[in-house]
DNA sequence: CTTATAGTATGATGATCATCATATAAACCT
DNA sequence: AGGTTTATATGATGATCATCATACTATAAG
């Protein structure tokens, strides 16, 4: 059948957003384009008119889905100082709620040890993903009046997707939570450190 | 045919140690039965007189890898004063050689994201891998003569394993490299904190 | 009102894979 | 020496999957 211009555009974006909900959850092998498809009202055969390939749509959706987190992330810190901002930032990220939500949290938690066995355009689209977050913390730091934000976010950061990842591992939620609390803290004075020069 | 009585015991632990070589390197669903019985010189068919099922097969292997890089990760500061051992730890871990080595590396940073999509069995045999390191690096900060070891172990190790993932997942070799230096020096001041309370 | 069109559906193909049933063969035991 | 045993080999099964070829159909354009 004959569709308006925007039709084709629309099931493009409709296919992404069915990958982005569900390519933290399954992973990028154990996502199928079937699944997807049909999560997106349609059958599998249509697929390769929207997408070269299964790795082309992977990569797109992967990117679609850092910008919807990193949205997700501005939202939450909308309106906050620089400097609650931040705080905000680090406590929400280093949370329980969000090592309890695989599905709707970071990506690079959720997808990081897949990164080797893909494609290079999905290597390219999580590389391009960690360096708008790192730019993104590293602006939330300069705005909060830490010095060396450029230089010291990258580490910053790496606490955080350590903190938890490590907590997804515990089976025990006590020890979970406990290790939330002192990797927040600890981060919270690493920001603070000597070299930060905190601007009043 | 009918072999001694160790032969079976021998072809179990031949099974395991392809399984521990490639596990890291493609993942617990990239790898499969046919390629690890081929990598012991063997045919498909035989696998199930050895584990009851391929899940089974994993989670035995991640048990095998984490006993492996434990006794690796000893090797490498044996002999050296507990403080001494400790710095050598971290220094190594937080390493670019330890991030260009996914598949002798550690497997919490290999394999951390697939876990969520694993069989019970292997989720408690990684929850159990991180519990021994998480006591060894604990034994190693008390040996060092820091204080309250046991409490900020996790975070400590939280950092290191946040580091290594972030700085495989960076294409730029001098940006993963820096983030690697930077990490490695906060988490040695972290080591230092007010709260460890270093005794002489 | 007709027709060309383009987005979808149906269905096939070939590949990979876990799992299992059965056959084989060589060494241990008698 | 010969029958028994048992780890391994051969081969089949059914499932899942990416990809593609082809058929359909409703509508926008004429």
């Amino acid at each position: 059948m004959r569709y308006n211009e925007t039709h084709k555009a629309e099931t493009h974006a409709r296919l992404l957003k069915a990958g982005v909900a569900a390519l933290r959850a399954k992973g990028p092998d154990g996502l199928s384009v079937a699944e997807v498809m049909k999560a997106a009202g349609l059958t599998h055969g249509g697929f390769y008119a929207h997408f070269k390939s299964k790795d082309a749509f992977l990569a797109e959706t992967l990117s679609a889905t850092f910008a919807a987190t990193g949205r997700l992330w501005e939202r939450r810190t909308a309106g906050l100082e620089p400097r609650a901002a931040l705080d905000a930032y680090v406590d929400q990220y280093v949370a329980p709620l969000h090592r309890d939500h695989v599905a709707t949290g970071c990506p690079v938690v959720a997808l990081s040890s897949d990164l080797p066995r893909q494609s290079v355009a999905f290597r390219r689209a999580f590389d391009a993903g960690v360096a708008q977050m790192t730019k993104m913390l590293s602006g939330r730091m300069s705005r909060a009046g830490l010095a060396n934000a450029e230089a010291r976010a990258p580490a910053v950061l790496a606490a955080m997707v350590g903190a938890v990842t490590l907590a997804r591992t515990l089976s025990n939620k006590e020890s979970s939570d406990a290790l939330l609390d002192a990797s927040r803290t600890a981060i919270k004075s690493t920001l603070l450190a000597p070299d930060a020069q905190v601007t009043p």
